[in-house]
DNA sequence: GCTTGTTAGTTACATTCACAACCAATAGTT
DNA sequence: AACTATTGGTTGTGAATGTAACTAACAAGC
């Protein structure tokens, strides 16, 4: 019936972290998009906002992997809400530097609540040292290794 | 300059998997995308028909874990492109039975040989027991425990 | 036979995305 | 000052996606 199994889908790392992937986000997005009507780019603006504070659109796209164009609309978007404010600079009026409102900040603090119960119970799923050898192993895939972490 | 870190995007697994998955998936497309101008969706589906032989849509809906539509507009496209035929059966003509041409084989052959170097690659970034057990999770992740496998 | 329900697959439409072109502000060069 | 390049950010357009509505084939009950 089958062909001489050269591989197994299952067997393919970008499949298999493809489907990993996008088992545990749509999972989690019925917190973001279902409590708040929010995309996953919005979500994330708002998450990289809430964690490092202030920055630019810029910025953003660095830390985040995102294309400027994303970056734009997702913030146009959390604008219109009432969820950050842009302000510009002086000494140089192309940046506008990105808040959280009062408004964004509750809402980050519930997202950000949500997440962190959502990871716990993700690595329930393993013993501690799957989980770190896991976090490990994405880390290196993703090339988090030495960069992000310095800002 | 930023809020108590509650938590990392970093140390959140969706972000993270999510980072790890586009990494490795954008520097597959190349091969897919830059060699035969394939979309994801399509490919995935070249994948499935030769390693599991040939199938209706609905069988890959389930394996690939893809919706329909995208399956059916997949389908289209490799059919234009003569890299599979679809075979009705008589017993129930709503089944269409997918299977790769000479063509579509021997573009599935060198994709096929591609992937399983690409995975080679990527898994040489790790010890042989971090490969075997991010395999492992992400599998458990995925729920592609028991499931899957059966067909 | 005729209705109702289910399943396989397609089509239509509205949203989202990628990519390029664009604009405005600054920096560098002459 | 004028000319070009670069940078931060936005907008416009076609391609891709998600969702719902649809068609066609079968199945079951009457």
């Amino acid at each position: 019936m089958h062909r001489d199994s050269e591989f197994d889908p299952q067997d393919f790392l970008p499949y298999l972290l493809n489907q990993a992937a996008e088992t545990l986000s749509l999972e989690f997005q019925r917190h973001y998009r279902g409590q708040y009507g929010m995309l996953r780019t919005e979500w994330r603006v708002l998450f990289h906002l809430g964690c490092y504070g202030e920055m630019t659109a810029k910025d953003i796209c660095v830390r985040a992997r995102l294309h400027k164009t994303k970056v734009s609309r997702a913030v146009a978007a959390l604008q219109t809400r009432r969820f950050l404010t842009r302000r510009e600079l002086e000494r140089d009026r192309r940046h506008a530097v990105l808040q959280l409102t009062a408004l964004g900040q509750k809402v980050f603090a519930d997202l950000s609540r949500a997440a962190h119960a959502f990871d716990l119970k993700a690595r329930a799923a393993m013993t501690p040292d799957e989980a770190e050898i896991l976090h490990r192993c994405l880390i290196r895939i993703a090339g988090f290794e030495t960069a992000q972490r310095t800002g």
